[in-house]
DNA sequence: CGTCACCCCAATGTATACACCGATCCCGGC
DNA sequence: GCCGGGATCGGTGTATACATTGGGGTGACG
């Protein structure tokens, strides 16, 4: 693998999984350092993060990771709706036959592995990670895919900071299995109509959500240190208003 | 300016007024020294390129510029469609006041503007433009724009390969003054209602173009060097399948 | 004559050195 | 004491040198 994308892969993951807060300034020679890549990759790596939308350049002096906010996940839900119902809508419309009804009945049957222990629950993300690349595979529609993919990329940041809930779990579960039902039935209005319900349950959830502060996993403790020492404030709260810019 | 910008700036502008056709090999010596930069502001250049989908990996050795056809086409506008509807529906939601009624007066004399000399056609597209940004300002939603974009790149890569019709230029401004009254009006269905017609009759005209080979404007005649010498076969035929990679 | 393997080279990936720019800090003046 | 200007410094932007890999060409073998 080139260094580059070894260095793109691990920032990318880091600002996901919270390690790296909204604010932090991405320093070449800092990261470059910690990644133990050259500046060159490095700077690629960081042009990518730019182009995703998870760091945004900061006055000119380097980069820092873009903020997200709960105003920002509703703006991420007014795309996601469109794309998602565009989505499934033309997956039905090509007609593939795709594995939505053996979807549809993996979905029945989560309830087990949501019950289950934490390989279980990772099982049931990976389920519906599944269907979501049976429905992009349907579409068949690369610039879909295109507009899609930063979207993705943000909700998974933001899906860190909700507490996995099992009550919304088996819900989230139901409303799947009702999609992958429509699709695999071939109804591109009850497909699109179960996407609504869904995406809008989704959101209502994240929203209702306490705000848990993302617990920071160490690791990249290195990382942390310039902005460590000069013991940030708590930024869950403070970057809410800072977007848009 | 940086000379990254420069550079990406200009490979941007000869990919999108096909001075640059699909398939031409990006090769990073070769441009650096047509740019007059190094290659490293050069490869960032070429990795937004990727980035924006305008150029893609070639088989692990270099880039070449991607390719576009009717087909790309097509499903440009499947997203497009919900795209431009979200954004509409957003901006009346957002409610702010904005100047739609005085575009839409101006959209009501650009026949004026069709009708005159090529500096007039280039105020309509002006027009066209403005009222874009308009929507885009008004439905104020950043990842709406990080959707958006990339689709409007490749709309504008391909209507290169559209012949200016005066005819579909008027029939165009009926159709943005009909949005753009709905939105001065704050009536979102009816905004929807006049973009999906306009959307459809775009596409219509685009598909029934008699596909002219653009005219591949001389002035980057030394970036096609290396492939003008082995006298490549009309390229707007060829890659009419080559997509979808 | 076709095919396969090996070698050479060119282009890319990476590292590092240098230049320039903005930011910060300190000192002097008001 | 505060404000402004300049100097210093860290950091990014750029250029270039080196390593490595993949591809093409050639030659030999079947």
């Amino acid at each position: 693998m080139r260094a580059s994308d070894h260095a793109h892969a691990t920032l990318r993951c880091d600002i996901i999984e919270w390690r790296l807060v909204p604010g932090d300034l991405l320093a070449e020679v800092e990261q470059s350092a910690r990644l133990g890549v050259s500046r060159t990759p490095l700077r690629e790596a960081l042009s990518r993060l730019v182009a995703e939308g998870l760091a945004a350049p900061h006055s000119g002096r380097g980069v820092v990771v873009s903020a997200i906010s709960l105003e920002a996940v509703a703006d991420l839900f007014e795309v996601r709706l469109p794309l998602e119902c565009a989505a499934v809508r033309l997956a039905v419309a090509r007609n593939r036959p795709g594995a939505f009804a053996a979807l549809a009945e993996e979905f029945a049957e989560a309830p087990r592995l949501i019950d289950g222990d934490d390989d279980g629950q990772k099982g049931y993300y990976a389920l519906v990670s599944r269907l979501d690349q049976e429905i992009d595979a349907a579409a068949a529609n690369p610039y879909l895919l295109q507009a899609q993919k930063p979207i993705r990329t943000h909700l998974a940041r933001v899906r860190r900071l909700a507490r996995d809930n099992p009550a919304r779990l088996l819900a989230s579960a139901r409303e799947h299995e009702q999609i992958a039902l429509a699709l695999g039935a071939g109804n591109a209005d009850l497909a699109e109509a179960a996407m609504r319900v869904h995406l809008h349950n989704s959101l209502h959830h994240l929203l209702s959500q306490p705000l848990a502060t993302p617990s920071r996993t160490t690791g990249a403790a290195s990382a942390a240190g310039a902005t460590a020492t000069t013991d940030p404030p708590p930024l869950v709260p403070n970057h809410l208003e800072e977007h848009h810019g």
